[in-house]
DNA sequence: CAGATGATAGTTTTT
DNA sequence: CTATCATCTG
């Protein structure tokens, strides 16, 4: 290469190099590195995200110019131009990229690959603020959006119609359910869930169902699963629809069916971006190679101490084995964390530094070293959580807002506690996750009102909703219907028309045919009407929104549920004028709960470990760090289970940015049993000198311990324990009653005991006053005295 | 067919 | 403890 050559390639690279300036060198080695296989290993709070919208912004306007080494032919004018901006002259933006003869990269040959709809949604926005217009046109999405629109394109060639219908885990099971019991099998020896769960991971990992058998031949129960699959899919196909793993590896069979088609959408994501890399399972890898297969240039992102799916068929092995899997794959780790302190980051270190099956990295920051980590023992679950909240309320003191604390949990049974001492103190709060808004029973019922409105032969649908509410078919006539169906080759809304004709159904014909009718007229409805007007008529016509109305207080949240739901039709109709009903539905069956945690409210925020992957917070509370809670009891044979549940706790850690609070009790309340658990493991793996460390149930002990030996003892409650139906904590205290007793008090009157709780020196009873509601009142502070009932 | 009653089974879950 | 579900009875 000669000298000018050499000259024009240096300038084009400084000025390239400033215009991502922000950057540290090794996120710069990961923005300019775009053409071949990429691991970006990116540790917690590195930036990741801002990478992948850097490199995106940099292959829109710059194309692959900072690494190319052969420039083609430029003049001596645009030599001279490219030297002067490189020297940090201001030259016109437009002249200079002309002169810098660059190749941008199209955003329509940009594909970015996310695993939520928080992450595309996140990821979309900000390349919509960096790049406009041409950030909207780069391809961004789920898994499953993604593969949603090329099968909706391309599916015809599985003999599946275009039109599919998405079932989710619960529809599933449900079709599970109808399959075992065509197979006369006992629910008892093959549950439903764990049938899904085998054939979900044989999907996963791209086995047919005749694959699964022919693998699986000398298994017994494996052979079971096989049969139940291959009837599963048969089922789903007759129904027209995919479940969520058809969705993934339909489009890989898509895709391996058809050279041309795999060609044109090779041509098309010409380059790919993967995020959370460490999740994908084999069929999604499947996919993810068979798009770059042609070019080459993937780029995928992840965290391998941060893989908490394996239990959802990811496979660690997927980032591990990338370097082998694609030839001369460059590998770039990102150690600088922006989010967290020091200590916090030394603690997460320390703690991973126990698994084996790692890449291995080392987070550092200049953040300083900040706070020690708070390990706090309470003596139950009701102590950790006043612990918790005592420490918001002092956080909101010094300034801190309600929504820089979250509380963190292995389970979302053990969010109850925290919740009750958070409503005592009047903290208004938010939990993420739980059950999901669109797995509510009631949102589930409307939904398949409207998908059968869509689609009268979605027969899973149909059937959930046929006599809900209750209107005399039951379900002799729903499986007389069914068996019809199939003998004669229609659909169970097309069998039920005709009701009349078929001996078995002449009897219930009545019901059939207003049930039909009631049907055809909201899909009558559903041409002249708005969809919300539509989602009235549903909830009038059917009867379901009088079903609720009837069911009092319960019945009341259902309804305002189904007004929610309401607004986000609204919400989706002004977005999507065009969408119609059919677009609504399919939008829902890709969207979940996360997608709108909103960040703007001043809550505190509850949610399990699971749920707060990707998300930061300046106070951090980890409740329950004991053994068999977590690592749960579930995972302590077997180390890829422990070291996962480790992982996890260094998902949890990595939330913090400026503090952490380790919490445990010395026994809780588990499934109605008091069980007393030792301290966690992480927290002996976390170096002391990180930690500050307080043991209440020690001191309470203690203290319990020498009040005891008074001679004039005062009531000591039994540890933390509430005092169950029946039972009477120790006269003392002037306290003569118990749970289940009638009381009286000065100002409310009659009431009933229900239940007591020991506190510091007093006790905190709850009783349900006969006309004046359930009140909570301290004992020694308000005298109650028992009356005989 | 519908309501009631007892038995039972309870991690995590981006789509 | 408690929500859910299969089974029983009117």
């Amino acid at each position: 290469m000669d000298v000018r050559e050499q000259q024009f390639i240096n300038a084009r690279k400084t000025i390239i190099e400033r215009a991502f300036g922000r950057m540290n060198p090794m996120q710069k080695q990961a923005v300019f590195h775009v053409n071949g296989p990429v691991l970006i290993l990116a540790g917690a709070g590195s930036g990741k995200t801002t990478v992948l919208i850097n490199r995106i912004a940099y292959l829109l306007h710059y194309g692959n110019a900072y690494e190319e080494t052969t420039p083609g032919s430029f003049t001596d004018e645009e030599l001279a131009l490219v030297k002067r901006a490189a020297d940090g002259e201001q030259v016109d933006a437009l002249s200079l990229d002309y002169a810098m003869h660059l190749r941008p990269v199209a955003p329509w040959n940009v594909l970015a690959i996310t695993f939520t709809n928080k992450a595309a949604n996140e990821l979309k926005e900000r390349l919509r603020a960096m790049l406009g217009e041409d950030g909207d046109r780069v391809n961004a999405g789920t898994f499953h959006y993604i593969c949603l629109r090329i099968l909706r394109r391309e599916i015809g060639a599985l003999g599946y119609s275009s039109n599919f219908t998405i079932y989710d885990t619960d529809d599933s099971l449900r079709v599970i359910k109808d399959c075992l019991s065509e197979l006369s099998l006992d629910e008892k020896m093959f549950p439903p869930k764990s049938m899904l769960t085998k054939i979900s991971r044989a999907k996963d990992s791209l086995l047919t169902p005749e694959a699964f058998l022919r693998e699986n031949e000398s298994d017994f129960k494996l052979r079971i699963v096989g049969n139940v699959y291959a009837l599963y899919q048969k089922k789903l196909k007759e129904a027209n629809a995919l479940d969520f793993d058809d969705i993934i590896c339909m489009t890989v069979r898509v895709l391996e069916a058809d050279e041309d088609v795999l060609s044109h959408y090779q041509n098309l994501y010409r380059y790919l971006m993967v995020d959370e890399y460490q999740d994908t399972n084999h069929a999604q890898y499947r996919l993810v190679s068979l798009l770059s297969g042609k070019y080459q240039n993937l780029c995928v992102v992840g965290d391998d101490d941060q893989s908490i799916y394996k239990f959802r068929g990811a496979t660690i092995e997927n980032i591990l084995s990338f370097e082998e899997e694609f030839g001369d794959a460059k590998v770039i780790r990102l150690e600088q964390n922006y989010r967290s302190t020091q200590t916090i980051l030394d603690a997460a270190n320390a703690l991973i530094a126990h698994n084996n099956a790692r890449k291995g990295k080392n987070l550092w920051t200049e953040n300083g070293q900040g706070r020690p980590v708070i390990s706090y023992r309470a003596v139950d679950e009701t102590g950790e959580a006043s612990y918790v909240v005592r420490q918001i309320e002092d956080s909101v003191a010094k300034g801190l807002k309600l929504s820089d604390n979250a509380v963190l949990y292995r389970t979302n049974a053990q969010s109850s506690a925290v919740e009750r001492q958070l409503v005592r103190a009047g903290i208004s709060y938010r939990i993420v996750g739980g059950t999901k808004f669109y797995d509510r029973k009631e949102i589930r019922d409307v939904l398949a009102y409207l998908r059968v409105i869509a689609n009268p032969s979605d027969t899973v649908r149909l059937k959930r909703i046929i006599n809900e509410p209750k209107r005399g078919i039951g379900d002799t006539t729903v499986s007389h219907v069914e068996e019809i169906a199939s003998r004669v080759g229609e659909s169970m809304f097309d069998v039920m028309k005709q009701a009349g004709s078929y001996a078995v159904l002449a009897k219930k014909s009545a019901p059939l045919d207003a049930f039909v009718s009631m049907i055809e007229q909201l899909r009558d409805c559903k041409e002249e009407m708005q969809l919300e007007e539509l989602l009235d008529a549903v909830m009038e016509q059917t009867g379901y929104g009088d079903m609720l109305a009837l069911q009092g207080r319960e019945g009341q949240t259902r309804l305002e549920n189904v007004a929610e739901l309401k607004s986000s039709l609204i919400k989706y109709e002004a977005e999507n004028p065009e969408g119609g009903l059919e677009g609504f539905l399919e939008e829902v069956s890709l969207f979940t709960d996360l997608d709108n945690l909103n960040e703007d409210e001043d809550r505190v925020i509850l949610m399990t470990m699971h749920s707060a992957k990707g998300l930061e917070f300046k106070q951090v509370y980890v409740i329950g760090m004991e053994e068999n809670l977590f690592p749960s009891y579930q995972s302590s044979t077997s180390d890829a289970d422990l070291e996962e549940e480790r992982r996890l706790a260094y998902v949890a850690v990595t939330r913090a940015k400026e503090r952490l609070f380790l919490l445990s009790a010395s026994q809780r309340m588990l499934f109605g049993h008091t069980s007393r658990n030792q301290p966690s493991r992480f927290l002996r793996e976390i170096p002391e000198n990180l930690l500050e460390q307080h043991d209440d149930a020690a001191r309470a002990f203690a203290s319990a311990m020498s009040r005891a030996s008074k001679p004039k003892p005062t009531y000591t409650p039994e540890i933390g324990r509430s005092v169950g139906v029946g039972e009477k904590p120790a006269q003392s205290g002037g306290i003569s009653y118990g749970v289940g007793d009638v009381v009286s008090h000065k100002v409310f009157g009659r009431g009933t005991v229900v239940s007591m709780t020991p506190m510091a020196n007093d006790t905190l009873v709850e009783v349900r006053f006969d006309t004046k509601g359930t009140k909570k009142i301290m004992a020694n502070f308000a005298k109650l005295t028992k009356i005989d009932a």
